[in-house]
DNA sequence: ATAGGGTTAG
């Protein structure tokens, strides 16, 4: 429509109205080329400089084109061109632009500015300066932007309050942010969606479920929206909630925000961490639209569920299709190869991101010293760590150690602990792989050392627990309990199926107890580790011809590993454990990590 | 003639 007029070579509007109204049109096309041929001629025609009231807009607009090219730069040299003093608009217009283009320190530099240059905050630049806060997530500088908001006529405007909740819940300051949205007079999705998301993110599931509820009730139709419902996809699927989780797909479908990309996104993330990986499949392939979040979706799916080459064959088609791929893909691809032992592929991925202009970060080589490090390659991933050129991080020195507890390699697991606690870290994660490296390699006093170092400095391991969703309700088990009402039910058919493994010649393998403890000791030790029990339960409620579904905080031992295989044979039954890792499926007495964990 | 929220990893 209006993108036929623009043939600015030939002939140029020369009123101000209608050279705004093709600013406008350029902005909404986000033509680039064609707008800073306009920027270029409106410059030498002298109408940016100009203080008459008419050629105003065009400075604005101008500033509006850039932010909307993604180029937040120029709308700051667009707003530095024109003549001073600026109206409260054009300050609107370069806050929102800094603010949406992820420069939120300039955007509160600016905001400092208006304000000294006494142009008073404002129901149109304070949501902007809110989200810049919200970015930069300072527990000091949402008070300060809040306490300027409160001398305010704004504090009751829907747009103003609700950013400020979301910049308070950015800023880890939940009870601040649902203080300010009950006193709320009016609220929208927005103020509704800012406030669930922050608990989803804060890891308060109960919280925002309950608020979820409360918006489809309080809200006027249309309610909720495609954000919403992503927020509380993504709450179930953290919580592993595959019922509710499916409910709320339900909801989506029947108010077709089902066709979001982002909720295809969360929906594809809600089943594959569920262990449902063909639904998640299903799901992306009838996607009718796709983005790069949906796109790394896929590949986290494939990735986490050992499916390698499905992971590099998404990958080759995401690139067709168009999509870069960026930090996040990469991370997936690297996951993929460690899952499956891949080095040299790992290898290539990792040369292949800067290629894509991208710089590889902390996680990336993480990623890259579990690779090697799993895969046995210990001396080589220590080299590699040595020539990262910044500085390892607490994970990567944790992969080191994961790597040597597998392979037994309790030295190199101590160098990489003490490196690891130079971090400053004092985390129990940190404490429990070196003692069960040593564990492992037989130094059972100093795992035992290594324990008693934790407890003093106040560190707690971190339980194992083990957990089964069923008609809603999800039980948690850890291990060698008895609380749960089926108890003794659990425990006859554990046994009952533990004497059918034996004579198809499963040997119970206590090798790898990490405690020193007697033989019998250890045979209940593992017999009753929490998945077994979770597993247990399973046999009980899941339908025959239904996967048993079963998730763990820890990482799956060897033994149990070994068990669950055979059990998958003399029962029948699919169990699909998902470890604090990755995704194993046990089906006729194999395991689709390949025995490769 | 200007304004508020975002998926995916860990």
């Amino acid at each position: 429509m209006t993108l036929l007029r623009v043939h600015l070579t030939s002939s140029l509007p020369t009123s101000p109205p209608a050279l705004a109204d093709l600013l406008l049109s350029l902005s909404a096309a986000r033509s680039l080329p064609k707008g800073q041929q306009l920027h270029a001629r409106l410059l030498k025609s002298g109408f940016l400089s100009s203080p008459a009231a008419a050629f105003r807009p065009l400075s604005n607009h101008l500033i509006t084109f850039y932010a909307r090219c993604g180029l937040p730069l120029h709308s700051r040299d667009a707003f530095d061109d024109s003549p001073s003093p600026r109206p409260p608009a054009a300050w609107s217009s370069l806050l929102s632009a800094l603010a949406q283009n992820g420069l939120p320190l300039l955007a509160i530099t600016a905001f400092r500015s208006m304000l000294l240059a006494a142009v008073p905050p404002s129901d149109r630049s304070l949501p902007s300066a809110a989200k810049a806060a919200a970015a930069i997530s300072s527990p000091f500088l949402a008070c300060s932007l809040h306490a300027l908001a409160l001398k305010t006529p704004f504090t009751d405007d829907v747009f103003v309050a609700s950013s400020l909740v979301d910049m308070y819940a950015k800023s880890a300051l939940l009870p601040q942010a649902r203080r300010l949205f009950d006193l709320m007079p009016h609220r929208n999705v927005v103020s509704w969606s800012a406030m669930i998301y922050g608990y989803a993110e804060a890891g308060l599931e109960t919280d925002a479920l309950q608020l979820f509820k409360m918006a489809l009730a309080e809200l006027e139709p249309p309610g909720v929206n495609d954000f919403t419902f992503s927020c509380v996809i993504r709450v179930c699927s953290t919580a592993t909630l595959l019922e509710l989780g499916s409910s709320v797909h339900a909801h989506c479908f029947k108010t077709s925000f089902d066709s979001s990309p982002f909720v295809g996104s969360s929906l594809i993330s809600l089943y594959s961490k569920c262990g449902l990986v063909e639904e998640a499949y299903e799901l992306f392939d009838r996607m009718p639209e796709r983005n790069l979040g949906a796109w790394n979706a896929i590949l986290i799916a494939s990735a986490q569920h050992g499916h390698t080459h499905a992971a590099f064959d998404r990958f080759h088609q995401m690139k067709a299709a168009g999509f870069a791929p960026n930090f996040i893909t990469f991370l997936c691809l690297l996951t993929a190869c460690s899952h499956a032992g891949l080095v040299d592929e790992g290898k290539r991925y990792f040369a292949l991101m800067s290629e894509h202009g991208i710089e590889p970060g902390a996680q990336h080589y993480a990623a890259m010293v579990d690779l090697l490090s799993r895969a046995g390659r210990i001396t080589e991933a220590v080299a590699f760590i040595e020539e990262m050129p910044i500085e390892p991080t607490e994970s990567v020195w944790g992969a080191l150690i994961t790597g040597c507890r597998i392979h037994k390699d309790a030295d190199t697991a101590a160098y990489a602990a003490a490196k690891l606690f130079e971090t400053g870290s004092s985390s129990s994660g940190a404490h429990m792989l070196l003692s069960n490296a040593y564990a492992a390699a037989g130094r059972y006093a100093d795992a035992a050392r290594t324990r008693k170092a934790m407890r003093d400095q106040g560190v707690r391991k971190e339980t194992g627990l083990s957990w089964l969703e069923t008609a809603g309700k999800v039980h948690t088990f850890v291990s060698g309990d008895r609380v749960h009402p089926r108890s003794d039910e659990i425990y006859a058919v554990l046994a009952e199926v533990g004497e059918r493994m034996e004579r198809a010649g499963y040997v119970p393998d206590t090798s790898h107890v990490l405690r020193d403890v007697g033989g019998e000791e250890k045979l209940a030790a593992i017999w009753y580790h929490s998945e077994r029990l979770a597993i247990g339960l399973g046999l009980l409620v899941v339908p025959e011809g239904q996967a048993i579904r079963v998730m763990k905080n820890l990482r799956v031992c060897v033994d149990c590993h070994t068990a669950i295989k055979c059990l998958s044979k003399c029962t029948g039954r699919t169990i699909v454990l998902r470890d604090n890792n990755r995704f194993h499926r046990f089906e006729d007495g194999v395991c689709s990590c390949g025995d490769y964990w």
